[in-house]
DNA sequence: GCGACAG
DNA sequence: ATCTTGTCGC
């Protein structure tokens, strides 16, 4: 991760250099799914952990753990900048690069339009799609209670993103774009990774082995 | 100016 | 993100 920002203002710096770059059109259908997310173990340590799924059985296939440091401080807008380098580090141990990647975090749906979805997706050349599991910015609707419901994110009178119900009367997750990826094959996709729980099976998993140690 | 603010 | 018990419901 060559040049990283040392301040606030080098980092919206990168953000605005870099989101030119993010293209919303790319493959609609993927062979594996990866999850990502990292768990915190005090100020600066933490664990980066990816698992890749096969996306039609959503059975694991691959994943990688790494242990390191958070690589900016926690600003909102500049999350990316934290973990990024962790995460970046583990895609680069698994034994091939996943065709989607599924971020614990916004994409598109970000003040500047480049959260780290997108960012991640940038950096890779990955499709990716950002995963939210509270708003951040736009007005959206509560979608209805059915499971596939949703409603648009609206940001400076854009769509960027939509809340999507992926349970039952279940609290509905945030779906936005990440890199070469539609609005609409995101949250198919998301939709798709989650047959059972409110959030997708990769991002689970993921949470789950950079928590524990280990997937089950 | 003030408050809100992904993980 | 993390600090934290019991409790309600399928």
């Amino acid at each position: 991760m060559h040049p990283w920002p040392k301040t606030a203002a080098e980092a919206e710096e990168i953000q605005r250099r870099l989101r030119p770059r993010v293209s919303f059109t790319g493959p609609d259908r993927f062979g594996t799914v990866a999850g990502l997310d990292v768990h915190y173990r005090g100020d600066d340590e933490l664990s980066a952990a990816v698992v890749v799924l096969d996306a039609r059985s959503l059975q694991v296939v691959d994943q990688a753990l790494v242990h390191g440091e958070a690589a900016f401080p926690y600003v909102p807008g500049l999350f990316a900048f934290r973990e990024i380098p962790a995460l970046v580090q583990a895609l680069e141990r698994l034994s091939k690069a996943p065709e989607l990647l599924v971020c614990d975090g916004h994409g598109l749906a970000h003040p500047r339009r480049f959260g780290l979805a997108c960012h991640l997706g940038v950096l890779t050349g990955l499709p990716s799609v950002g995963v939210g599991k509270t708003p951040f910015v736009g007005e959206f609707d509560d979608p209805a209670p059915a499971r596939g419901s949703w409603s648009p994110i609206v940001l400076d009178g854009e769509v960027v993103g939509r809340v999507l119900r992926t349970q039952p009367t279940v609290r509905p997750v945030f779906v936005s774009p990440g890199h070469r990826i539609s609005l609409e094959t995101a949250c198919e996709q998301v939709l798709r990774c989650a047959p059972r729980y409110r959030l997708p099976e990769p991002i689970r998993l993921a949470d789950h082995l950079a928590r524990y140690g280990t997937v089950s």
